[in-house]
DNA sequence: ATAGCCAACTTGTTTATACAAGTCAATAGA
DNA sequence: TCTATTGACTTGTATAAACAAGTTGGCTAT
């Protein structure tokens, strides 16, 4: 599948960054050179360096150059989450087994209490899923997930054992494109104490998330629970001018 | 200070969203009305709108149009600190005091602990300052800075204890560009539990943070530990067809 | 009535071009 | 030697135009 251009110079530079061909410091071929390099005109070279930069891979510097702002030894904790890495990549790359053991599947309407703490309209018909995630058969991931049955009517607990978003995507065709996250700690509940591998740590990090389709419709209420220790997200700002 | 179109057309539209003349749900006028609406191209009405996107305020729809999808509702917590606000105009929106008692201040050497925990060169002179920020009289933040002396050689007590940042744009000129920040969870330190009001909390929620200039150099490494129950990170993630 | 098609929208991608503005080194002039 | 200027770079902003591709509602032919 051939996708834009703007992603393919953008997939290219990333993945040259964290080969260390570009390393922390170095600065970028300039604009009218990749230009050339990629065959394509620089508004589209620009795109993929505003993406990255976004993502606090590069920094920009008006007259004098594109110089990247990533190395790779800083970014390397056990497991992070966030604007540079996926979940996936990171499971990835620190070769970790991921399992995932459903232990709650409901089906249930949104009552007032719910409805404001999720976001979704009272009397929703919805689907509570609590789910652990194991990496390595260590339970750091306490997920306890709310989706909105009309969007996806077929969901069983079986599914909910293997990949929700392979269904999604895959199966019924939908497209996730925008969540918003919120990231906190607090005590440790019953359950977390119950589920997981906390080594005595009374607090949890969590962080909650409303997902939103393509569509426009918010279909997915997400809280995940994790063992603090084991997590870290990182994100990137850019300083506006705007105050 | 006329600033750029995009930027005013972003801060408008932000504006009108926050102000509630378009609401969670509501589709804004199409680009092309936009452009005319702006008196620009569809170009720099894009560029506004993809900005939008990246904060979580807007979710443009192929063929049907961009819909608001930030509810004021949702978005006030106490205190939030990411790509959707600001810290300041977080403080600003509660009506909070806020005020800054310098606990530390020194110069030393870095060596090669520090040299790694903070990503500063080895034997980089630098200040190291320690400060209590208080909302409304109730000491939350713990921060920890640490920066780099070459970049800001007049930096004294005094001034830590005012806005670091208000001198080093105003005095000497600096322009901050990018953060890199990790949010972690750790139990808390005897510091902790001396400054912050943890209400028998014994943990805290830790925001680390590299910050560079506009000259591509890194000048400040913070940690800045945070009571967990008055503060949340927002963050808003839009999933790119990349896996 | 209905299924299918089409036209008029919408956003998404890309090219091409122009000028503004910041940086830096070499050069010319004092 | 030092200073100022110039010119060749760099990135930043904006315009204009074309086509691709998804959505929607109305119209037409069955």
């Amino acid at each position: 599948m051939p996708s834009a251009k703007y992603e393919q110079i953008y997939k290219k530079i990333r993945e040259d960054i964290l080969a260390g061909v570009y390393a922390f410091g170095d600065f970028l071929p300039s604009e009218n050179e990749l230009t050339v390099l990629c065959g394509c005109t620089r508004n589209t070279v620009r795109r993929a360096i505003g993406i990255l930069t976004a993502e606090g891979f590069l920094l920009p510097q008006h007259g004098r150059g594109v110089q990247v702002i990533y190395s790779p030894e800083t970014g390397k904790s056990l497991f992070t989450v966030g604007g540079i890495e996926s979940f996936s990549e990171a499971a990835q790359r620190n070769s970790l087994r991921v399992t995932t053991r459903v232990v709650g599947f409901e089906e249930l309407r949104a009552d007032e209490t719910l409805s404001r703490r999720t976001g979704f309209d009272p009397d929703s018909e919805l689907f509570h899923v609590q789910r652990i995630r194991s990496f390595s058969g260590e339970p750091i991931i306490y997920d306890e997930n709310y989706f909105l049955k009309s969007e996806m009517p077929g969901l069983t607990r079986k599914i909910a054992g293997r990949s929700i978003y392979d269904y999604l995507e895959k199966e019924l065709g939908m497209t996730i494109t925008t969540s918003k996250r919120r990231v906190t700690a607090e005590p440790a509940i019953p359950e977390d104490i119950r589920y997981l591998a906390l080594h005595g740590l009374d607090f949890v990090l969590i962080v909650t998330g409303q997902v939103f389709n393509s569509r426009g419709v918010m279909f997915e209420y997400t809280q995940s629970r994790h063992v603090p220790d084991r997590v870290c997200f990182i994100e990137s700002a850019v300083r506006q001018k705007i105050i």
